[in-house]
DNA sequence: TTATAATGTAAAGTAAACTTTACATGTCAA
DNA sequence: TTGACATGTAAAGTTTACTTTACATTATAA
């Protein structure tokens, strides 16, 4: 699973930390998404699309 | 969280098992989101979204 | 130079997703 | 009535998502 998480929170200039804040986890959990760590949950997903106002398929590139 | 799945199996004639074979989960799995126990990861939704052909919006209704 | 902001990462713990095995129930066809 | 199928649930275990705390690096502003 790809994301676009950090080009689109960068075009919105928000920080991982201002991210965080807007979708109810921590810094970290945001950075370890961006990084390829492991995929958002899927109440974090919603908050995701809302705040960064894109589509699933706009955000994440699934691969089997 | 709340999710169509159990109507949009139905609708496409699928036993809980045979959605669970397509989405490569077990039956439990799925028994348990279509109840509500818990979520689906983000990997599943999109198998699930594929198999039941339909969007994330018309599959899950998302609830603060 | 010093301080501050932003990011990456790590460790240890908790919570949620998912597994296998198992059992109980209802429905329906043979 | 028997048997097969579909569903619901439970227990115990593994894996993944997420937390807090902490430290290091880089860039930039005062």
């Amino acid at each position: 699973m790809k994301n676009n998480i950090q080009q689109l929170r960068k075009a919105m200039h928000l920080s991982q930390e201002d991210l965080a804040a807007k979708t109810d986890v921590s810094r970290q959990t945001i950075n370890s998404i961006e990084t390829g760590k492991f995929d958002p949950s899927l109440p974090l997903v919603f908050k995701l699309l809302k705040t960064l106002d894109v589509s699933l398929e706009e955000l994440f590139i699934f691969e089997e």
